[in-house]
DNA sequence: GTTTTCATGTAACCCGTTACATGATTCA
DNA sequence: TGAATCATGTAACGGGTTACATGAAAAC
């Protein structure tokens, strides 16, 4: 009926509002940022979604003047629509952050997920990570088989477009070894991790 | 109306074709092999996209018994439907393998008209290689931007997300910069490439 | 005082998938 | 003869974009 639940941007909306209350333009820059390469959203999306999860009781107006900093923006003047999480809100957060299936580790969803990590159960981070990782080596077993099928009669281009979307599966494959790795503890082992997981990646699964 | 010219699908239905005339199952495994990592289509859209080609004259059922190998397959008998180019449909493909507009270089789109390089023009290749790495580089400024902003008050698997999403980038800026000075005949220059690229690139523009 | 940027929203459309329905051919 | 695979197709839906419409606040 009133289905537009889409999961992906429900999540970045309610995973993002968690952390402080914003408003939707302010919401999209910060999605897009956060996301960076991998993912954009328009506002037709995103206002749509909005007003689901307002009608839905997830996120709700921020009223109280609670917003200052500068000072302005008092009364009942709005321009600009702040939302905050409600309790409802939170508990459909935790519940999206603790569904470790397909839609987690999916092309889409998947950067979305790995994104809010730092709320996400570690049981969960792992499942997640493994998940991705062995649906990606699907695709590397189905992108080798029809590089070894075609080797003849390929012209260099189809060929070097295979070769180069092979090495990128391996790579992000090569990727989620380490984190999961990481995850595991196993850290001690032979080449010291380079980047910066684990700094302070190991606090508690709920944040409150 | 009737309008489901997508751009993608239809250059790679064409495309495919043009090479030899096939049925649409088998086109679809060529494809997906073709595209490995990038893309997948479905059933979905490819049938619907081959009967829209035909109703455009693009493509026609091949009723001529050409088709042997083995020898079998004779007579009326069709449960499979074998398509080939017309005319029309090859002219269409030439267009579209012209254009070197922004659906070339987006990233639906590119990986596409990248697969039939062999049949595109050299200063069309070009543009399009071009057109892509700026706006990739575009991409690499508003991540960096983001990262630079970000920096303080992020955990650190979201850092870790934008590093990778900018290293993923980064290394196809650098895939696209060989290829390009690979396509310009500078390939003299320090080191030496790699891969198979310019075996057999420099076939002409129009293959018949 | 006009342009730019911020800010919200909607309607139409687009491209594609999922799930289903159907039947022929091959293989055990 | 029954199961697996090949092969073709359609209807319903889904999630998102583009383009548009509107107006307030800030910058020049």
């Amino acid at each position: 009926m009133s289905g537009n639940r889409s999961g992906v941007l429900e999540l970045a909306v309610l995973g993002l509002l968690h952390e402080t209350p914003m408003h939707g333009y302010e919401l999209r820059k910060r999605l897009n940022a956060l996301l960076g390469a991998f993912r954009a959203f328009s506002y037709g999306s995103l206002y749509p979604c909005l007003k689901e999860l307002l009608a839905h009781g997830m996120i709700a107006e921020e009223t109280g003047e609670q917003r200052d900093g500068a000072g302005r923006s008092r009364a009942g003047r709005r321009s600009k629509i702040v939302y905050r999480l409600t309790a409802e809100g939170k508990e459909r957060l935790q519940n999206l952050l603790t569904e470790a299936g397909p839609a987690a580790w999916e092309d889409d969803g998947f950067g979305v997920h790995f994104a809010f990590f730092g709320q996400t159960r570690a049981d969960v981070r792992l499942r997640i990570l493994e998940g991705r990782r062995s649906r990606l080596e699907e695709r590397l077993e189905g992108v080798r088989a029809a590089l070894a099928r075609t080797r003849e009669r390929v012209d260099s281009y189809t060929l070097e477009l295979q070769r180069h979307g092979l090495e990128s599966v391996e790579r992000e494959v090569r990727w989620l070894n380490e984190l999961i790795a990481s995850e595991r503890g196993s850290d001690a082992g032979p080449r010291s991790r380079p980047a910066g997981i684990q700094a302070e990646g190991n606090k508690g699964p709920e944040p409150r």
